[in-house]
DNA sequence: TATATTTTGAGAATAATTTAACGAAATTCA
DNA sequence: TGAATTTCGTTAAATTATTCTCAAAATATA
């Protein structure tokens, strides 16, 4: 049954579904159980026709789900086939190596510009992506659509930056920043990654094993 | 009332808290209730005040609790004061990216060497740490304690190199593969930074506002 | 074709997590 | 000093998430 506000905790497991679903594909196997699913991923087969039940019905009784047909929908349930747009504000280390290794077009997402504020990268081209001085950002995000914008800049310019942001209507943030960065505006959504975050549950855990 | 078994919910606000706690400290505040900290926050007094008590008393009716107090605590709790020893395996762009930015020494990590195959970086030295070849990366982990190894590899090689580091007796892994790991040994910990998933989370969220 | 087996999706039961309520202890203020 | 206020830590209640169960439908098999 079809469910109208699907919670944190199966939005979160959608990638990996994904990503397993990938590979069963890569790996030529064209019908999995519930079951064999759970077994490969290590979490029950209820929990996955439970997630999968939040969007529809997929699957077929006796036999199980296609996997090529199941990867599909998802793809299309987490808008990998909706051609975001992205932008990245920020581009030293970090932003280099994402710009260098991260698959964003497999993600769904085209990079059309970077943005950064020192001479040595403005208007150099890296893996196909222009870079522009900060002072252009304004100018572009007007005259483009831009749905999510990549924060790789340092935490003192954040928020302002966020600000900024938000009031030239971007709606999508994916913070590198490892800080909160907060909008009055539910629409505005953030996703964070937080290294210091992660190192410090993995650091709690091998001191308390 | 100290708790045996800390659910992982738990664990993973920890770190919410302890940069939190840092923050006030550096903005001088002295003392705060749960109360407040959960506004500051946008998080309940009550999760507050039940978090904290999985680990112990730390505040006082009336008063609050003392924020430099409480950080101490909790930076205790998460093993920042442990000094693990840590290393990485892949310099490529990301491994570059968080030797050059990632403050290790802060959350109580020493980096005290890196491997790559690739003859370009083998012996030079990056933010101070020495880059070794990959075949010198058995003798290394013989011959030091290593607590945590950083996966910045490609996935082709990751399943094989974490078994091979298992064997040698690593039990903390912090993942940038994005991809799942696994181990029979429970003792063995993998934290994952799936920057793939992250990104898909946040399409999710804007394709279906 | 008839029967046994597989497997889904839904609903019920169980478990886990979060929030609320409250007594007790400390602080603040008159 | 004494009353009012603040705030903790704990227990209880409410909410949310996960797992179990099972009828129904499809497949596989004899």
């Amino acid at each position: 049954m079809k469910k109208e506000n699907i919670s944190d905790a199966v939005i979160r497991r959608l990638p990996r579904y994904y990503r397993q679903l990938t590979e069963l594909c890569s790996r030529g196997i064209v019908r999995i159980s519930s079951h064999s699913l759970g077994q490969e991923m290590g979490i029950t087969a209820s929990q996955i026709r439970q997630d999968f039940s939040c969007f529809g019905e997929f699957g077929q009784q006796g036999y199980g789900y296609n996997v090529e047909e199941l990867r599909t929908e998802i793809a299309h349930i987490l808008g990998v086939d909706n051609n975001h747009h992205l932008v990245m504000i920020g581009v030293g280390n970090l932003g280099h190596a994402l710009l260098q290794n991260f698959p964003f077009s497999q993600t769904g997402f085209s990079v059309d510009a970077a943005f950064d504020v020192s001479p040595a990268v403005i208007n150099t081209d890296i893996n196909g992506v222009p870079v522009y001085a900060m002072s252009d950002l304004d100018g572009f995000i007007k005259k483009h659509t831009v749905d999510v914008v990549v924060l790789t800049i340092p935490q003192s310019v954040a928020q302002d930056t966020a600000n900024r942001l938000v009031e030239l209507g971007i709606k999508g943030f994916w913070n590198f920043t490892n800080m909160e960065l907060s909008c009055a505006n539910p629409a505005v959504k953030f996703e964070n990654i937080h290294f210091a975050d992660s190192l410090l549950t993995l650091s709690y855990r091998i001191a308390n094993r």
